[in-house]
DNA sequence: TCTTTTCCTGACCGTATGGTCAAGATGAAA
DNA sequence: TTTCATCTTGACCATACGGTCAGGAAAAGA
């Protein structure tokens, strides 16, 4: 029936259950928000009794700083797809392509995110101040090079980084919202494929790329 | 010093002490969360004993209901501003301006809606599947009947709706952000006045309109 | 004025929550 | 096998929260 259950090494079982807590969290603290997700919640979700959350992780505090730094570490990695690019078609568009997969693979992720900057950023102001600032501004002179070479009309390099997450975060942040408006049925293969294409066209297009 | 003080007639302390709790409401749930916010630090922020609170509104949940129909109607007054255009540059162009116009005087209701949708709209879901949902439809033959009209390019309508909502309420829902890569502080009345021309002209080109 | 209705609020209650702890179980090291 | 470090967990605790209530204050009506 089951695995032949071989006892778990020491560095495995901590990972294992750690795994497993913070995938439970990120799940609850999404659903939930900070202030309404609960310990006993995340527990259950884990298949761990609560004490067992506070071995790992010493406050909810802590468990919930470790999932918004693993959201960050996989919104940097998106972040790279951008670079390397002679021009905006390829860079812009693969940086949607890669924002568009986090919200599609990343929903909860993402949700927790936005709820922690909403919420006026109190756990990761510094990453804001820092990592999040340095990436802004150099994105921002990668595009006005972009311009000065003549590959793109002349906008405002922040308002087009807004604009490239809000429009691609919206799809996991108010995911429920457009599943409503999709009949009460989450998007298909073919639409994601379909918003990608309208995302990009419109964007591209409209900061004179295409 | 202060007002003569007569003493107020029941009409107006029912008004005048429901639009203060309303108020407090509004930017304690913005700021904390359903879950994170609690009915005594409304109560400070109104400045009413907690007791009072449960005099106008029974329940915490009726109280934020109120908040987020409030917010609906806001968000209702400038779905209006689409129709009656003759076509998509001074439509859209209005739309952008009063969504905006909005993130910017109501920042608060903006967060504690998108905080409601990212929860799964738990108070508002007949919202979504009525009221929204025949907007949204009727908006997206408005928009498909100016691509007949050669007025604009062909481009999926409920995609280009998605993004006008997710483009103006990230200066809303995002604001903090926002305001820490502008070092620090909030968008000048000159900044706004930016943001607002480069979501319009990004889009309305980005639709073929301009 | 007297009566009725609405408004106000300090004190209180049951519950749920984040967090602790001590004692036991289990894997690693000697 | 024996010893040690790590992991596990039921029971427990202090606190904070949403909500209640009784009794008084104030306005409206007669």
């Amino acid at each position: 029936m089951s695995e032949p259950a071989r006892p778990l090494r020491r560095i495995e079982i901590r990972q294992q259950n750690e795994t497993l807590i913070l995938q439970a969290a990120e799940k609850v603290f999404a659903e939930a928000g900070f202030g309404g997700a609960t310990m006993q919640l995340i527990a259950d979700m884990a298949g761990l009794p609560k004490a067992n959350l506070h071995y790992y992780f010493p406050t909810k505090e802590a468990l919930y700083r470790q999932v918004v730094q693993n959201i960050f570490e996989i919104w940097l990695q998106a972040a790279g797809s951008m670079d390397r690019a002679p021009g905006p078609v390829e860079g812009i568009g693969a940086y949607i392509d890669a924002k568009m997969e986090i919200s599609r693979r990343h929903p909860d992720g993402s949700k927790v995110w936005a709820s922690e900057v909403m919420h006026g950023a109190p756990v990761i102001q510094d990453y804001l101040e820092t990592t999040l600032r340095d990436w802004t501004t150099g994105r921002a002179t990668l595009i006005q090079r972009w311009i000065d070479e003549g590959k793109m009309a002349p906008v405002n390099p922040e308002h087009l980084l807004y604009m490239l997450w809000a429009t691609t975060q919206h799809y996991a942040d108010f995911g429920h919202q457009i599943e409503t408006l999709n009949g009460g049925k989450p998007l298909t293969e073919a639409q994601w494929r379909a918003a990608k294409e309208s995302v990009k066209t419109m964007i591209l297009r409209g900061i004179g790329a295409i």
